[in-house]
DNA sequence: GCATTTTACGCAAACGATACCGGTATAAAT
DNA sequence: ATTTATACCGGTATCGTTTGCGTAAAATGC
C-alpha cells in the first residue's frame, strides 16, 4: 500500500495552470495575480496539499534532517538528551533519525556510515566505549558532513564538542567521599579511551591528591564495555572486594556501572553505606527512592542536547564554512544522599 | 556546508560510460559486459559510491523511513520499546523517525502531519492521554498511509494492534493484593478514554468482584495528563489519603504514576507497605533496588516494539492492501516484591 | 555473403518541486 | 500607430536514479 499526496502537478492539472504558476502561487509570488493566487491557495488547502520534502530535498541537496548516534536509547541519560535535541529540531523543522551503537566499535562505524548514506543534514554523536580510534569520525567530518561531538567527545580541535566538566563533577564527588570519612575510594570508571573517563579519574585523582592521599592505582577500574552487561561490573567489583586493600567506597562513573554496582551490593548484602560508601553518576529521576537513597553526580543531559542541536542546526545553516568552534562545558549537579553518608568525623 | 557524496554521474563521467550504463552495472544487470560491470564496481568501492536515497525515495515513492510516535522518549517502557522498533528497522533497512506528543493532544495531531509529511513509509504510534476522538488517526489511516498502533491502542478493528494483556495484568496484581491481605485498594489509572486504563480498571473492579470485595467507586482515579508531572498524581493521592475511607494499598497504573506515588508517600513519610501497599506498572530496571523494593507488573517493551515494527514493515511491502489484521497481546509479568508484601493473614 | 540475432550500450522520460529564462496580453506613453 | 512598460504566466532544466526503447556493432545462421 502507498500513501498517495496530491502534488503540485495534480493541483496546476485540476485549475489549468503550469506547475511553475502553481509553485510560484503557494510561495507568494509577486508575479502572481491575487485571484491566481487565491484560487491555488484554496484548492491547496482543500485538498491538503504538502511540498513532497523528498523532492525538495534533491533539488535542495539537503534532508532536513539530522542523525543522532548515541551507545543506547534507553539509558537515562540519551533519552533525556534525545529529548533536549528533538525539542530544538522540532522547533527548526528537522527531524531527528538516532542510531545505537550499542557500545560496540563497528557497530559505531556502520551506523555512522548508515547515517551518512540516508543524506542527513548533520550528525550528532557521542563515541561507544570501545572507540579508540577516531579516524572514522575524522574522515566522515572531513568530507564535509557537518557533526557535533557530545558527551564522549573526540580529541581533535576543530568541531563543536559539549560536555559536562567531568573533572570537576569527579573532584567533588571524590571530596565529599574524603570529607564523609572514606579513605579508601575505588573508581570504576568507563573504557579507559573515553574522554569522558580521562576527565572523571583526574578528577578522581586529583582529589586524592589535593587531600594527601596516596593513589591505589589497583582502585581505578576501567568497564571496556562500558559496564552495559552486569557481568561486568559484577567481576571487577568481586575482584575488588576480595582483595587485600579492598575499597570502602565506590565511586561508580556512568550510569549503568552505578545500577550494576548497586545491585551487586544487594545481592552480595554489601551495606551501603556501612561498608561500602556509593556516589554514582547516574540520570534517573528516581535515586532519591532507592535503598539507601542515591549520592549522585547529574548532567544537564536534556539541556546538553538541545545546545548541541543548536551547534549543528546552526553549522548546517552556515552559508561559509564554520571557523570558530565552540567547545560548550555544562556543569554537573552533586545530590548527597544516604549512600555517601558520613563513616566517621574527619576535620 | 554541505557534504558531496559521489553519484552515478560522477562515475559515468570519469569512465566515458553513460548514466544508465552505471546504474545497470551496478544493479548487475545482464546486458553490460563483465569487463564493464567490473570497471564500474571497482571505481565506485574506491570512490566509496552509495545510492542517494533520495533520489531513490523520489523515484520509488518510499522513503524507507518509519515514524514512531509516543508520548515520551524519556520514559523506560517507550524507550525499551523504541529500542526493538530500531533493532527491527536496521534489520530491514528503514531508519526510524521518533515523535513525542508528550501527552497533549495538539501535539500529537502535528506530530502525526508532521510524520506524514515527512514522507514516512508507516508509523506506529501510541496515542497521548489527551487522545479520546481518533478522527485524526482514522483520517490519515483511510487515506492509506501504513499505521500500527502500539501499547494504547485505538479502538477501530482494521488495524493491526501490539498491546500486553492490561486486564489480566491488573487482575493478577489486584488478587495479589487481595490474597496480601489488602482490602481498600485503590486504583491510579491514567487518562480515562485510553485502551489500556479502561481494561486495567476493568481487571481490577474484577478481581475485587471475584473476591467478593465491594468496589468502592471513589478508588478509581484518573489522571488526565497520564501523571506526567508530580503535582497531578500527588493532588489525587493527597485526596485519596485524606478521605475518610482511605486506601490501604495503590495500584498504581502507569511508569510515571508509580515512581510519583512512590514520591509523594516519601515526601509524606507514608510507610511502604505498612501504612499503604504499593503495586505499579513499571518497566524500570532498578525497581528492585527501590526502598522497598517495588511489586511491579512489567510489559516486554522490546518485543513490542520489535513485532510492531515487523508488522508495519511487512505491511509497506505488501503488494496488496491487508485484509487480515493482527491483534497481538503479549503477556506481563508481576515481580513481586517488598511493596506489597502480607498485611495479615486471609483465606 | 547476406540476413538475422545477440550483445552492449546510449537516449530520454519519469519522480516532485524550484527557478531561470522567456513569452504574451493589456495598458500606457510617445 | 508604434513602442514600451508592466503584469502574469508557461517552458524547461535540474537534482540522482531507474528503466523502456532504440541501435550500432559484433556474432551467428544458412
Amino acid at each position: 500500500m502507498k500513501f498517495e499526496a496530491i502534488t503540485i502537478k495534480d493541483i496546476a492539472k485540476a485549475l489549468g495552470l503550469s506547475t511553475s504558476t502553481v509553485s510560484r502561487a503557494l510561495r507568494d509570488s509577486y508575479e502572481i495575480s491575487p485571484e491566481t493566487k487565491q484560487k491555488v491557495l484554496l484548492y491547496a488547502k482543500e485538498n491538503n496539499y504538502r511540498p513532497n520534502p523528498i523532492a525538495l530535498s534533491l533539488k535542495e541537496k539537503r534532508s532536513s534532517s539530522i542523525g543522532v548516534l548515541v551507545c543506547e536509547i534507553a539509558n537515562s541519560f540519551f533519552s533525556q538528551a534525545i529529548n533536549g535535541i528533538e525539542s530544538v529540531a522540532q522547533e527548526k523543522g528537522y527531524n531527528v533519525i538516532i542510531a545505537q551503537s550499542k557500545e560496540d566499535f563497528e557497530k559505531e562505524i556502520s551506523s555512522l556510515q548508515y547515517l551518512a548514506s540516508r543524506s542527513v543534514d548533520g550528525i550528532i554523536f557521542s563515541v561507544s566505549a570501545e572507540t579508540s580510534d577516531f579516524s572514522h569520525v575524522q574522515q566522515l567530518y572531513g568530507r564535509g558532513m557537518n557533526m557535533v561531538s557530545f558527551d564522549r567527545v573526540v580529541d581533535f580541535p576543530d568541531i563543536h564538542k559539549v560536555s559536562v566538566d567531568n573533572y570537576k563533577a569527579a573532584y567533588e564527588a571524590t571530596t565529599h567521599f574524603i570529607k564523609n570519612g572514606f579513605s579508601n575510594i575505588a573508581c570504576i570508571a568507563n573504557a579507559a579511551y573515553l574522554s569522558i573517563t580521562k576527565e572523571r579519574v583526574e578528577g578522581y585523582t586529583a582529589a586524592l591528591r589535593d587531600h594527601n592521599i596516596k593513589l591505589d592505582p589497583n582502585n581505578i577500574l576501567y568497564c571496556l564495555h562500558g559496564g552495559l552487561i552486569y557481568e561486568e561490573v559484577a567481576e571487577i567489583m568481586s575482584h575488588a572486594m576480595n582483595s587485600k586493600q579492598k575499597p570502602d567506597a565506590i565511586l561508580a562513573c556512568s550510569d549503568k556501572i552505578t545500577t550494576n554496582v548497586m545491585r551487586y551490593c544487594q545481592q552480595q548484602n554489601i551495606a551501603i553505606p556501612k561498608q561500602l560508601g556509593l556516589v554514582g553518576f547516574s540520570n534517573l529521576d528516581l535515586t532519591d527512592l532507592l535503598a539507601p537513597s542515591l549520592t549522585v553526580v547529574s548532567q544537564p543531559a536534556y539541556e546538553m542536547g538541545r545546545i548541541a542541536a543548536e551547534l549543528l542546526i546552526k553549522q548546517i545553516e552556515s552559508k561559509r564554512p564554520i571557523k570558530e568552534f565552540e567547545d560548550v562545558v555544562l556543569a554537573t549537579e552533586l545530590h548527597q544522599r544516604a549512600s555517601s553518608e558520613k563513616k566517621k568525623a574527619k576535620l
